[in-house]
DNA sequence: GTCCAGAGCTATGTAGCGCG
DNA sequence: CGCGCTACATAGCTCTGGAC
C-alpha cells in the first residue's frame, strides 16, 4: 500500500515534469509494468486528479494548470472549505489531532496556487498587446494595494479603506468585504460588500487611497460566482460607446508617449493627423482625458457627443464674451 | 493471547487485441 | 510497428474462526 502511494505520487511528479510522458516510460521510471501504470491512472482518476492521455502515442498530461496540489475546486467546495475557518475554534475539541495543521497546509497551498495563477493571467493579459501596458506606461493603473487586496480576497479578510470618487470629488472611508478581484480592460476591479450600506459595489483598484487589511474574516452573503461577475462586466462592455477621434500632429508625440486608452484602430491622415477608433465604457472619464488636448483633438463620431462638445464650447464662449 | 489453516482480497505480470 | 488497453493467471497479503 505504501509502495503504491509512493508510486502514485511519483507518477504525478513525472507527468508534471514531463507532460506527454508515455505509459512505458512511467513503468520504467517506477520499476513496474505498464499494466500497473494503467491501474494507477485509474486510481488517480478516481481521486479526481485531472490527468488525461492525449491519444495514441501522445502520452499523459494534466488537464488545465494542475500542479502537485490538486485544488481543482468548484465554488461550492471552496466555500465549504473556507467556512470551516469560521467555526474552527468551536469544534476544535471534536477534531482529530493534527487536523488544524493539515487544514492550514491545504489552504496555504491553495492560496499559493491561486496567487500564481493570478500572476500568470496578468502576464498573459499584457502579452496580448505588447508595448502598450497601461500599468507601466501611464503609472495610473498600478495600485500598490493590488497584492494586499488580492491576498485579502483569498483569505476572506475585511479591509479598511479610503476610496476616492472623482465624479463627486469625494473620499469615502469604511470597511469592505473583498469578494473578488477582476481584471477588466487592463484594470483591476474589486467586487465587495460595503459595510456602511450592506450593498455590493465594484471598486476600481487605483482609486483606493489607503488600504489596511484587518484580522477579521467575513462570510460571503452573496454567492455570485466569478463567471457571473465577469458576465456582469461583459454586459457593461456592451453598453460602451464607439468613438472616432482626430488628433492633430502636434499632440501625437504626447499621445504616443503616455496614454491609457486602447484604440481598436489608428489611421494616419494625409495632413499628418491621426484618426483613432476606440470603444469606451467610462465616457465621462474619457471626455475628461480628451479635454487635455483642447482644440488638437476632435470628436468625429458619435454625432451626439460631437454636438454635446459644440454646445459646451458655445457656453464657454458665452462666459468669455 | 497465540497459533494455524483456509478463504478471500489485492496488487501485479503476461499475453494478446485493436487501432492509427 | 508502437501504443493504449484488457482478460486472465498468480503470488502474496489480510482476515476469520477454531483449537489450545
Amino acid at each position: 500500500m505504501t509502495d503504491r502511494l509512493i508510486r502514485l505520487m511519483r507518477i504525478i511528479t513525472l507527468v508534471q515534469a514531463k507532460p506527454g510522458i508515455l505509459a512505458r516510460e512511467l513503468a520504467e521510471r517506477c520499476s513496474t509494468s505498464e499494466r500497473t501504470i494503467y491501474r494507477d491512472m485509474e486510481a488517480l482518476s478516481a481521486m479526481h486528479i485531472p490527468i488525461t492521455h492525449l491519444g495514441y502515442g501522445k502520452g499523459y498530461q494534466f488537464i488545465g494548470r494542475f500542479a502537485l496540489y490538486p485544488f481543482d475546486w468548484t465554488e461550492d467546495e471552496l466555500e465549504a472549505f473556507t467556512t470551516v475557518a469560521q467555526v474552527m475554534n468551536q469544534i476544535k475539541p471534536l477534531l482529530p489531532e493534527g487536523f488544524e495543521g493539515a487544514y492550514e497546509k491545504v489552504m496555504a497551498a491553495y492560496h499559493k496556487q491561486k496567487v500564481d495563477r493570478m500572476e500568470t493571467e496578468l502576464q498573459e493579459g499584457e502579452h496580448h498587446q505588447p508595448g502598450k501596458t497601461v500599468s507601466t506606461q501611464s503609472g495610473e493603473e498600478q495600485s500598490e494595494y493590488l497584492m494586499p487586496i488580492l491576498l485579502a480576497t483569498l483569505s476572506q479578510q475585511i479591509i479598511q479603506a479610503e476610496y476616492y470618487i472623482p465624479e463627486r470629488n469625494e473620499l469615502l472611508y469604511g470597511k469592505i468585504d473583498p469578494y473578488l478581484l477582476i481584471p477588466w480592460q487592463r484594470r483591476f476591479y474589486l467586487v465587495g460588500r460595503n459595510h456602511n450600506t450592506g450593498e455590493m459595489y465594484t471598486y476600481r483598484l487605483n482609486r483606493f487611497e489607503r488600504v489596511v487589511v484587518l484580522d477579521d474574516v467575513f462570510i460571503k452573503v452573496h454567492t455570485h460566482t466569478q463567471q457571473e461577475w465577469q458576465n456582469y462586466f461583459r454586459g457593461k462592455e456592451e453598453e460602451s460607446v464607439a468613438f472616432k477621434i482626430r488628433l492633430s500632429s502636434a499632440v501625437i508625440p504626447k499621445y504616443k508617449e503616455k496614454t491609457f486608452i486602447t484604440p481598436i484602430a489608428e489611421t494616419a491622415a494625409t495632413d499628418g493627423s491621426i484618426i483613432i477608433d476606440l470603444t469606451i465604457s467610462d465616457v465621462r472619464e474619457f471626455l475628461s482625458w480628451l479635454s487635455q488636448y483642447g482644440s488638437e483633438a476632435e470628436i468625429l463620431e458619435p454625432v451626439q457627443y460631437r454636438e454635446m462638445m459644440k454646445h459646451q464650447l458655445k457656453k464657454w464662449l458665452a462666459v468669455y464674451g
